[in-house]
DNA sequence: TAATTTCCCATGTTATCCCATAAAAACCCA
DNA sequence: TGGGTTTTTATGGGATAACATGGGAAATTA
């Protein structure tokens, strides 16, 4: 193995265990945490286990696109495709929205995965997000993202220092409030 | 056995006997009082028996991120984590609230609790929040924070001994809560 | 046929499981 | 009320499985 660092999160194999989806008390299949990963001279580029498996679970493809508005590439299941999609055809056709979504669409391919969880970037995506031998992979929430990782932290460190000096944002509390929130 | 020091609050087995859920007349789930514990050379950290139950009568589990305004970790259940993912929903993609919540769930991580209830700790977040043998654990009502035990101890003294400012913005943690809410 | 892409196996490193132990707290019975 | 007994906790460590990663061979594709 190369460079030695991290941990992730390891295996996640047994949670779903008993049921399948899950998805309990407000328990929801997110694309969480972030994670260092080498594209090696293939072009390979490992998605996390814990990522495979809310793929898994919703027996989901992965979908990556290029961003509108970043440097980076956007991973998501079919859900927000098709959300992409509706949107569109709710659109005036002629619109720039709809241009760009579709600008986003013709981007977006349906990823295969091989036998151990790696996907086969292209030299289109790789030099989109400016990518060589290593990628950042950051999940928010339903969807995540792929960086050169200098350029991740460079975004990281700017959003905290705004966290400090502005504060974060409010967020609206919608449940009486079980333990673990707030 | 290691430095051996004070216990925290002991069995609490039996607090919940008869039903399961319980939260009768005034019981609330909260994460409350501190706690320091080890953190082996494997990188695990305990996490105390009381707040392990609270997360288990909501059949909730624990997730952790990095703090986006001090230097230590908070830890929540999932219903917080499923208010930033749709608040971020609900935000412009291109706003500094939605980057700031991105960078927030991009830290973000499920953990996985072993059978004696501790938790792994990723070397980010070990480098983060400065741990390295022992961490302060200290509940904050729906959440709590994980600490470097000597920076604890001075961002305690010095809260007391400074009248509250009313500084930057927080996070609205919860509503006045009316009577008999829950 | 040349260049990819897919399949398959190998590897070191971690994370997870499982068992063990000491100290403290809860329990119990006089 | 006290002291001894039984659980619960926090903690450590070894064994094992999972994971990210690399590379060769086979199968496509152009």
């Amino acid at each position: 193995m190369r460079p030695t660092k991290k941990r992730g999160q390891g295996c996640l194999k047994k949670q779903l265990g008993k049921g399948g989806e899950e998805t309990a008390r407000g328990q929801m299949d997110l694309f969480l945490s972030h994670f260092e990963n080498r594209i090696d001279r293939k072009g390979r580029l490992s998605v996390p286990a814990s990522y495979r498996l809310v793929l898994e679970r919703s027996r989901a493809s992965l979908y990556l696109y290029k961003s509108l508005t970043h440097p980076c590439l956007e991973g998501c299941g079919p859900e927000r495709i098709a959300q992409i999609v509706d949107a569109i055809d709710r659109l005036d056709t002629l619109s720039e929205e709809a241009e760009t979504l579709q600008t986003m669409l013709s981007s977006a391919q349906e990823m295969k995965m091989d036998a151990e969880g790696r996907v086969l970037l292209s030299e289109d995506f790789l030099q989109f997000a400016d990518l060589s031998d290593s990628a950042l992979i950051a999940g928010i929430g339903r969807s995540f993202q792929i960086w050169q990782p200098a350029a991740w932290r460079t975004r990281e460190t700017a959003a905290r220092g705004r966290a400090r000096t502005g504060g974060v944002p409010k967020l609206t509390l919608a449940r009486p409030a079980g333990p673990g929130d707030g």
